[in-house]
DNA sequence: CTGGGGTCCT
DNA sequence: AGGACCC
């Protein structure tokens, strides 16, 4: 297995950059459809809209939130452009695109700086958070740059605190200006804005990337960070989610201590003092490690480095939440859908990636469950072999018929999901991991990044100049133009060919592997979005109003 | 009226 | 396998 997470040394001052993408959901939407740009638009999954543009925001006066129901969203304002995005295929494709751009603007900025001192290249580590946001480790880089001289003592954007420690001050300076040079690139090179939280720990940066939004950025200075964070709720802090914030509130009101907890300095002055402090947290939490790493939080001490995501994913899945699922035909219905687009996303992964998955994990909720579900893992039907790593498109149907076999009798065997049972379901998905490399990957003596193994094999592909046809489609970095691999070794090449049928439309597929792609891909697409609810959920949502007339615009957006 | 994803730790 | 966290 290759390295995915470089570590750095353990520096004792870094420059942390925090990338955010203004409302990133929007703003690939309204980039595929230009004429939507002065529009007020929201993204919708199921009966939720879980991102608006900024003209949007403004014309419902901020009433159009994250996460806020079709229904009021419309309210506020009835012009409103819904875009179905319950495939996230789009959105992760630009979010690879993304952060494709930035390791290669990195990389490119590094072998400057290395050139210019002699030496190797500084690495940055990359990390992913959700599809929108980047956390970037540019210490090396900075300090290459100032070693070299020429970086100018200034800082780009706005300015948050201050320091008397001038080499972090300098340090910071010239992460401003790595961070304004590199999101001018992306801004330029993928018409999507971003802001930035330029300090020098992850939290700080990201307490800094919403200070200016959108499209811009800001340098976090440390020296009185402590005082600020105290008038923060704790829910602020990274790492202080809801699970944390409800065992304090449960056991501050078993003590009677009926205060809450508004402020991080409140749970300072409940947890604050010391070894018992962390003690006592610990022992509320469950946990000592996370007790401590959240006191550290809130006196704004962040150790927490950048890990590298690397390239590929860990695990993949697709799901499906219901109102209600009760009959076997309608769980089968469902189940085949997600496990189509799974499939479909782990024949793409095994191009790009040259693996298959070994596990399957089935994950349903009942109703009344509350919010959690159940899984379970299961060794992956081999049948994905020859999807994932010998391209077979035409083994793609008997691949998404195995695993559904195994996928229903896990749910009879482990949920008692079958004929004859009653069961309310609100939540079904199948998901891939536990990744092994194909057996042409392995012995190459390739064994140290992944990314520098695709730099390779796509310059290879690269000069046979094989057009691009796979759902990386605005990539032109080496990841994507390697989306197409040709196989001398696939079967499918030398054995005549046989009835290949859509998996999706049942239709007999002619051409050659790529057109089959094409097709599968385009079907796969407007099979699973024209079974979608959001469309009925938007019509109701504007019925309700007394609008007559859906948006053509949504409407037409819904066949794609 | 809680999406459709992901990560890591225990 | 479940549970925490993140978006």
């Amino acid at each position: 297995m290759s390295i995915r997470r470089k570590r750095q040394r353990p520096v004792t001052s870094r420059a942390i950059i925090a990338f955010d993408l203004d409302c990133f959901y929007a703003s690939v939407a309204i980039r595929a459809r230009p004429h939507l740009k002065d529009k007020p638009v929201v993204i919708v999954q199921k009966h939720l809209c879980v991102t608006s543009n900024y003209v949007a925001r403004s014309r419902a006066k901020g009433a159009v939130q994250k996460m806020t129901p079709v229904s009021h969203a419309l309210q506020k304002c009835p012009e409103l452009v819904c875009i179905d995005g319950s495939d996230l295929t789009p959105f992760r494709e630009a979010s690879l695109e993304v952060v494709t751009a930035i390791r290669a603007w990195l990389a490119d900025r590094a072998r400057e700086a290395a050139a210019m001192s002699n030496t190797k290249p500084p690495f940055c580590a990359c990390q992913r958070l959700g599809f929108d946001e980047v956390f970037i480790d540019v210490t090396e880089l900075a300090l290459s740059e100032i070693e070299n001289g020429g970086a100018p003592f200034l800082f780009r954007g706005h300015v948050f605190g201050r320091t008397d420690d001038d080499e972090l001050r300098r340090l910071l300076m010239v992460a401003s200006q790595l961070s304004h040079q590199l999101r001018e690139y992306l801004i330029a090179k993928t018409q999507l804005t971003l802001c930035a939280g330029i300090s020098h720990s992850k939290q700080l940066a990201k307490l800094a990337v919403n200070m200016n939004k959108p499209n811009d950025q800001t340098v976090f200075l440390p020296d009185q960070s402590a005082e600020y964070l105290k008038t923060l709720s704790p829910r602020a802090l990274q790492g202080f989610g809801h699970g944390t914030h409800d065992k304090i509130i449960t056991w501050t009101k078993h003590n009677g201590k009926h205060e809450g907890i508004e402020t991080v300095a409140d749970v300072l002055q409940l947890f604050g003092d010391g070894q018992d402090g962390i003690r006592r947290l610990g022992t509320i939490l469950g946990n000592e490690q996370h007790a401590l790493h959240i006191l550290n939080l809130c006196r704004g001490v962040d150790h927490t480095e950048v890990l590298d995501s690397g390239d590929a994913p860990k695990s993949i899945s697709a799901e499906d939440s219901c109102r209600s699922c009760t009959t076997m035909e309608d769980v089968s219905r469902r189940l085949v859908v997600q496990i189509t687009r799974l499939v479909s996303r782990l024949r793409s992964d095994g191009q790009l990636f040259s693996r298959r998955p070994r596990a399957l994990s089935v994950s349903y909720r009942f109703r009344g469950d509350g919010f959690v579900g159940t899984s379970r893992s299961v060794p992956m039907p081999t049948e994905i072999v020859s999807v994932c790593c010998s391209q077979q498109n035409k083994a793609i149907p008997k691949a998404i018929e195995s695993i559904k076999k195994t996928a229903l009798s896990v749910l009879k065997e482990h949920a008692g999901v079958q004929e004859g049972r009653t069961f309310d379901l609100t939540l079904l998905a199948v998901g891939a991991s536990n990744f092994s490399d194909s057996d042409s990957f392995k012995g190459n003596g390739l064994t140290t990044d992944i990314s520098e193994f695709f730099i390779g094999k796509a310059k290879r592909i690269d000069s046979g100049k094989k057009k691009s046809s796979g759902t990386l489609h605005h990539s032109q970095t080496p990841t994507g133009v390697s989306n197409h691999v040709q196989r001398t070794d696939s079967k499918e090449r030398s054995t005549p060919e046989a009835e290949v049928r859509c998996p999706i439309c049942n239709s007999k597929l002619s051409g050659d592997n790529l057109m089959q792609n094409n097709h599968i891909d385009k079907c796969l697409k407007s099979s699973c979005t024209k079974r979608d609810k959001s469309a009925g959920s938007v019509k109701r949502a504007r019925k309700s109003l007394g609008t007559r007339t859906l948006d053509s615009y949504f409407s037409k957006r819904l066949q794609r």
